[in-house]
Parts: structure tokens; sequence; C-alpha cells
DNA sequence: GGCGGCATGTGAAAGGCTTTTACTTTAAAG
DNA sequence: CTTTAAAGTAAAAGCCTTTCACATGCCGCC
């Protein structure tokens, strides 16, 4: 069993003993560098030190190389939005809020993963099945269906149209904003204020929130 | 001055006659097809019936293929946008679901297109600042004033603001659900109700329509 | 009307990437 | 200690990108 040093590698030997974890950090750095077309799974290879052909060994070819990074994020993704919503706690609203600067990190801080996990054609085709994926999901749905439960029974939305509406309005301020995206820099906002603007505006629609008095903040 | 149709050649002839026009539209048939990543010059180059080597007399090299894919994309965008819009009539309300409705319409039609002005990494670096993308948002935000023409002086929500609200929604919403994407197949509901659902809820919450008395269309 | 220039297309070649196959190394099980 | 199979290598086939010298023929100019 290898260490848990994601970049360790045997001292000295014929073999790698650590090749396969090596190879998904290396495509992650590739393609957070020259996006998902211009990754190479020869440059990869030649990162982990090892000969172009070897990552057949871990993986059946390029698309399950990325296949691979998709699911492994979907799991750090799904992980880090239970994580910040936190049973709902201390306040279902906080902790709402909480989810939501979680996507937008995690957007930040793994784009490759990020990219690999939604965009058409990469390894996203069978993405939508994976386990996590509906964990992930999951999360958002239990915060909306949380921060219901204050409406009387018949003002209450659908909560599955609601937690997609939350995605819907997540995912496109993470794309369009919060990672390097064409559009970031046109915008005096960071991401996380546009998506919280966007929220409580949405809830107060549902009536979950107060009406303003006046002004916007 | 070759004919308006796309795929015209010109007959028994060295030259070809309309290769560029051709070359962008078998492109958007490939990246439509294979995804941005598995779109080559050469199988574009084969399906226009030319030589590999013919594309460099139009496009410095690949990506700049892509970024014209992208920035035509653009403009037949603000184009149809625009169009949808109709200056608001017959009211800003209607006006502004058919914008919605054209936003996925174009999504859904152009999927190559989109993909490639929006996805990172393909031809959207320089995206941001295309006049035409500016066209594209400014119909959005047009409208988001027009929304609010009705709205009492003080209660009137920044406008860029809310038009980036506008904008992050129709993305996520067209790239989650209108596209043949990932998670298109789990949701029982078309991309335009879910949009139209949402935009409604939001616009509630701006106080620029009433809330409703009871139940959730 | 003929001619010459320039835009446009071709062919071949260099170099990179993907993937397969046969071979090598070595860790680990018995 | 020996056997075995996991994990890496080298080489080769085939495709893609890009460049360069060369071919073709459309168009404007005299």
């Amino acid at each position: 069993m290898p260490p848990s040093d994601p970049s360790w590698r045997r001292p000295g030997s014929y073999h790698h003993g650590n090749l396969k974890e090596v190879l998904l950090e290396a495509a992650r750095k590739l393609i957070e560098q020259h996006g998902p077309v211009g990754f190479s799974l020869t440059e990869a290879a030649r990162l982990a030190g090892v000969s172009p052909a070897a990552p057949y060994r871990h993986f059946r070819d390029r698309d399950a190389l990325l296949a691979e990074v998709a699911r492994t994020g979907f799991e750090r993704f799904a992980a880090r939005l239970d994580v910040a919503w936190n049973n709902g706690v201390p306040t279902p609203l906080s902790a709402f809020e909480a989810v939501g600067r979680a996507y937008l990190a995690f957007a930040r801080q793994e784009p490759a993963s990020y990219a690999v996990m939604f965009e058409a054609g990469l390894g996203s085709e069978e993405a939508a099945r994976l386990p996590s994926a509906d964990r992930a999901f999951g999360v958002l749905q239990k915060a909306a269906a949380a921060l219901c439960r204050n409406l009387p029974e018949g003002a209450r939305p659908p909560v599955r149209l609601m937690s997609l509406h939350i995605w819907a309005m997540s995912h496109g301020v993470a794309t369009l904003f919060a990672q390097g995206g064409p559009e970031a820099k046109k915008v005096p906002m960071s991401a996380e204020e546009i998506l919280e603007s966007a929220m409580l505006i949405y809830l107060r629609g549902l009536g979950i929130l107060e009406p303003e008095k006046s002004g916007h903040s």
C-alpha cells in the first residue's frame, strides 16, 4: 500500500508503485493548463516519468482515464457539498449558502475535474448515472427540502424542481464566472456574490424569505 | 461570389470555391458527433473533399477554425435573441420568455457552436471580447431593464446584476438539460419548463410579478 | 484577347499522439 | 527458492497537425 502522498514514487525501482494516482493527478494538472482538448496521455506519462505505454496497464484508453477523473471528481464534489451542508445547522439558510460557496470553491479549485464532470463528450456520457453524482445532487435536494419546511402546507414548491433550479443556477455561475472563464473579467463581482444574490431573490420568490423593505444588497 | 447554399461546390474544378464555409459547417457537424475533443481538421477536410493541407489556406491552424466557429456562432446567437426579444412587444414579459426559449433553441440546434462558444479552452479565451457576444448579453440586459420599468423608483434592482443572474440561469439550464447532456434523461421536464418556472419565481422575488395565491405550476 | 500574378489546392514529409504486441523486470505467494 | 503475474518498456502501425515546395486556374490589366 503506497503512502498517501499522491506524488510519491517508489525509490529507484522498475515499478512505479503509485502510477494510477500520479496519472490522474497529472491529467488534472494538464487539463487545467491546456484544456481537455490539449490533454495528451503521452504527456501525462512523461510527467509521471514512465513510457507512453505504461498508462495502459491502469486504464483501457484515454477516455477511460478521463472517465476516472470524472468519477473521482464527483466523489470529492459530493463529499465537500455534504460537509458544507452540515445537516442544516446552524440554520437551513446559512447551511444552504455554505453549500453554494462550496460548489463554487470546488469549481475553482478543481477546474479540470469540474470540466470533465460536466462538459459534453468528455467522460460525462455515463457520469450522469454515477452514484456520487446522485449523492451530490441529493445534497442540493436535501437543502431545498429543508428550506421549505417552514412554509405552510399548500405553499410548498415541488422540491425536485426547486433543486433543479438551484443546480442550474450554481452550474451557470460556476462555469461563467468562477472558473477563469471568458466572462469572469468583465464583471466587478465575485461569483459568490452573484450566486448568493440570485438565490436570495429566488427564495424570496418562493416565499421562503421575507420581501425586503427597500434597496438591494 | 458563391451561392448561399453552404454546401455548394464549384463543379469539376481544381478550386473548391466555397471551402471556408464548408469547413465551418463540417466542423460543426463533426463536433456535434464526436465532441470538440474528437474533432479533427483532417476529417473536416475529407468531408469537404479536399486535402488535409487545404484548410490552412483559410485558417491559421485548428484553433483558428474553432475560434471562427465561436465567432460566427455568437453572431447567429445574438441575432436570434434579438429577433426573439422583438423590442419587448407585445409585452416585456412575453418577449422575455421568448428570449429564454430562443436561448435554449440555439443551444439545442447548434450544440457544437454553443460548446465552442462557452466551453473553456476551445475558442473562448477571446470570445468574451467578441462584439457579438456583447450584443447577445445586451439583449438580456435590455430585457431585464424593460421588466423593471413598471417598478417603483426605489425598488429597482441593479439591472446589470439582474442580467447576470438571467444569463447564468439560462446557461446552466442550457448545458445541463437542453443539450443531450448528462442529466437530461433523468428529468421528466423540458428545459423550457425548467427555465421558465425558475424565471417566474425569480421575477416574483424581485416584485416584478405578483405572488401567486396557491399551488405551483 | 492574351498574359501574368495571386489566391487556392496538392503532395510529401517531419514530428507527435494513441494503441497494440511482444518482451522484460520484479514483487510476492506458496 | 521458485513460480507467477502485475507492471513497465520498446517498437511499430496508423492517424493527426503543420509546413514547404509546387501546381492550377481565376481575374484584372494592357
